[in-house]
DNA sequence: AAATCACCTTGATTTATATCAATAGATGTT
DNA sequence: AACATCTATTGATATAAATCAAGGTGATTT
């Protein structure tokens, strides 16, 4: 949340955010399809977006975690053009988008902050078509375990070891490669040094 | 521009957008890393978006026509992530972001209305990595000139042909691959009597 | 009209990744 | 504990695309 805000300004910030929901592991935050209402703040857990391709298969399109904004996707047609998925149990906070849209009015500061979070997505989007259209099944892969780890060394956790919650399969989907494509580059990120790899951790 | 304004709110949504600039063809509209005032409305002419690669190569990120807005990249630091090149004569309004806050807060449907814009773009990336990562580069190609051909439709060209803006190399670079690779999926479509091309006919 | 230049096409070969297939290691269930 | 079910690893082979290389085409300049 923006932070350049007084007490007052905060507890109407809060209506909008008053809503939570529970996500249990597996279950799905929002559909493709559905109707979109809201956006959706993670408090806690671990999301994945994904969409159908014509031959039925899923396309990851996205990890999201705690302290990320999930469905701006549902904005321009007013439904959620993805599937978000939990992939560890999770909360969230949800958040009325025409809310969003009322209080972004009546505080410059908060609708600054919701256009950054557009653009960062857009940003963010720019750099994957980058990297799976340049570089090879290692490097996209070291670049993905870079990303992840920032992340979540800004959210307290270690620097220097992930357990990742999603599948080699779903990293296979996301990095536009094969899931044996990937085990085989964690293996010769192991076999070089550059990482130690046991399963998920 | 969004629909459902009266005249006085019309004149008033003009002042945001009373600069035009002129860009010729091979021109920079703004680069990577330049400070991020204003959007840009593309009011005629065509546009490539790309960032340069760690190795120092260019990745095309998008192709931009008539009515589409272009810098919505800069929001979120403040500096432009991309450059944009006229790949012919264009036109552009230049929207001041700051004015376009400002208007968002007076106007709800033009708030709505930049935040469509945005989510389209999220969108668009979104259905771009899909196609990377899944389709054949003939496959690819076909979706590429399916895409601008119903954009150009939408703005009263034919439906039948198109004249390409762009090279080969930079269609090979927004679609992750290699420019002969382009050359020879077009080849192969021709030959399977699908498109007639010649050149960028 | 000839020359130059940028861009495109096509062919031969190499290479990275996909595919097919088997096994092993986890995880959950009865 | 034994079983079934995912999930991940590894090997052998096939294939799509990259790379290397040579011409061809069309526009612009001299």
């Amino acid at each position: 949340m923006p932070i350049g805000l007084d007490v007052v300004d905060m507890q109407k910030l809060d209506e909008v955010v008053a809503t939570r929901r529970h996500v249990k592991q597996g279950e799905l935050l929002f559909r493709d399809g559905e109707e979109f209402k809201s956006l959706f703040a993670i408090r806690t857990g671990f999301f994945k977006t994904s969409v159908a391709t014509p031959d039925g298969l899923e396309q990851v399109t996205g990890f999201q975690m705690a302290g990320e904004i999930i469905g701006l996707d549902g904005i321009v047609t007013d439904q959620h053009s993805c599937n978000a998925i939990a992939l560890e149990d999770a909360d969230v906070c949800v958040m009325p988008f025409s809310n969003v849209e009322q209080l972004s009015r009546d505080f410059p500061v908060l609708q600054r902050h919701v256009h950054k979070v557009m653009s960062r997505e857009i940003v963010r989007e720019n750099s994957m078509m980058m990297m799976i259209g340049n570089m090879r099944s290692e490097e996209r892969l070291a670049v993905f375990l870079l990303n992840l780890v920032q992340r979540l060394h800004a959210r307290g956790f270690s620097q220097a070891e992930i357990i990742l919650r999603m599948s080699r399969e779903d990293i296979a989907s996301y990095l536009g490669m094969k899931l044996e494509t990937v085990s085989r580059a964690f293996s010769r990120l192991s076999d070089e040094g550059i990482i130690e790899v046991k399963q998920r951790y």
